[in-house]
DNA sequence: GCTTGAATTGAACGTGCGTTCAGATACTCT
DNA sequence: AGAGTATCTGAACGCACGTTCAATTCAAGC
């Protein structure tokens, strides 16, 4: 049933991926065509359909996969509600620096997503928010944090940590390290812990 | 020479920005047609090009205008740091609240400009960073703030407010003075201040 | 060596794209 | 009324789009 280990269908899907998360993060899920990902991919353009029923659903896959990832990749763990927070703010610049470009199409291309589709990522991104707002209401409930309106923090902490994806080079002036403390020392201010 | 008052051209010129604007907000750049903004207008494809020479400077013209006009709207005012960054962010806001189409377009669209074309939007941008680093600067030196870098924490405090824009939504729970308010203080503690 | 079927090609489909331009229209000024 | 011109139409240009599919290729298993 299956070919030979390394048959060209299980190198082809991935490239295939691959090859669209790289060009849609750089020129955007309309500016692409097929065609245009088929030629980096080695194929032909009819080829690409045999990976994906088609243009949309291409798009939808990488960014679905990309929230489930997210979401699975955090566990918030026991400890006080400050190091939770720590936590979450480190994990969160390191996933996404370490995945700029899902990020940059997850957070752009959701107008190019049909509706059904938009509400399958609007809901997924919800879900890593709840994970945030639970931290900082815990955090509210014990007196660490002094907090106007937790909804809008959680949603000011995510705008600010997500940011550092626009500026952030590998190689430049700070370590990973150190945009992950210095972000941590102004979330942990504005928290008023 | 001219034609009347109202002549044609001085309302269909609007008219076309406008719709582009618009356009471009809902649909993203690539994805919007020359015909689908000239049967907003009411026009034919071909008249609008008696208001722009092609659609990319048609975009390029809307995004230099904002920034230029965002640039425009703020003079730091002779006070102390605080309240130079108080003011700030509350004009950031409330700015970017009233053209809610224009930043979306001036922060989504740079991929689809042409590199010459972007590097004008790009030191604009720039032009308005620093504005905020002035402030956070002044900041340090008087001891009024305590920051681990000024650099990072202006990209931080402008991607936090720049924020407010992806869920405000008018008539909703806060009134826009609220907002203002309550990311203020997120961002006074944030400095250490 | 032959069969089988997964993988791919290459051409074709109808559609819509950005842009141009000759001609029609309609308003202003004399 | 007639001339002049700003404005707009409508058709056309060549090209690229997403998608389909019959035909071909080629490795695997008998």
């Amino acid at each position: 049933m299956a070919r030979k280990q390394g048959s060209h269908a299980d190198i082809t899907g991935p490239k295939v991926r691959k090859a669209a998360l790289r060009l849609f993060a750089r020129h955007g899920f309309a500016a692409v065509s097929m065609r245009q990902i088929a030629g980096e991919v080695g194929v032909q353009a009819g080829a690409l359909y045999l990976y994906t029923p088609d243009k949309q659903t291409l798009l939808f896959d990488l960014m679905r996969d990309h929230m489930e990832d997210l979401l699975a990749s955090w566990q918030t763990p026991q400890a006080p509600p400050l190091d939770q927070l720590e936590a979450f703010c480190r994990h969160h610049i390191g996933y996404h620096l370490d995945r700029p470009e899902l990020v940059f199409i997850a957070y752009m291309e959701l107008r190019n997503l049909e509706p059904e589709n938009f509400a399958v990522i609007e809901a997924l991104r919800r879900a890593y928010e709840d994970r945030l707002e639970a931290i900082l209401k815990a955090g509210q409930a014990n007196g660490d944090f002094d907090l106007p309106d937790s909804k809008l923090a959680t949603l000011a902490i995510i705008a600010m940590l997500t940011g550092v994806n626009t500026w952030y080079r590998e190689g430049g002036r700070l370590a990973r390290g150190d945009v992950e403390g210095i972000y941590w020392d102004m979330v942990r201010k504005s928290v008023g812990a």
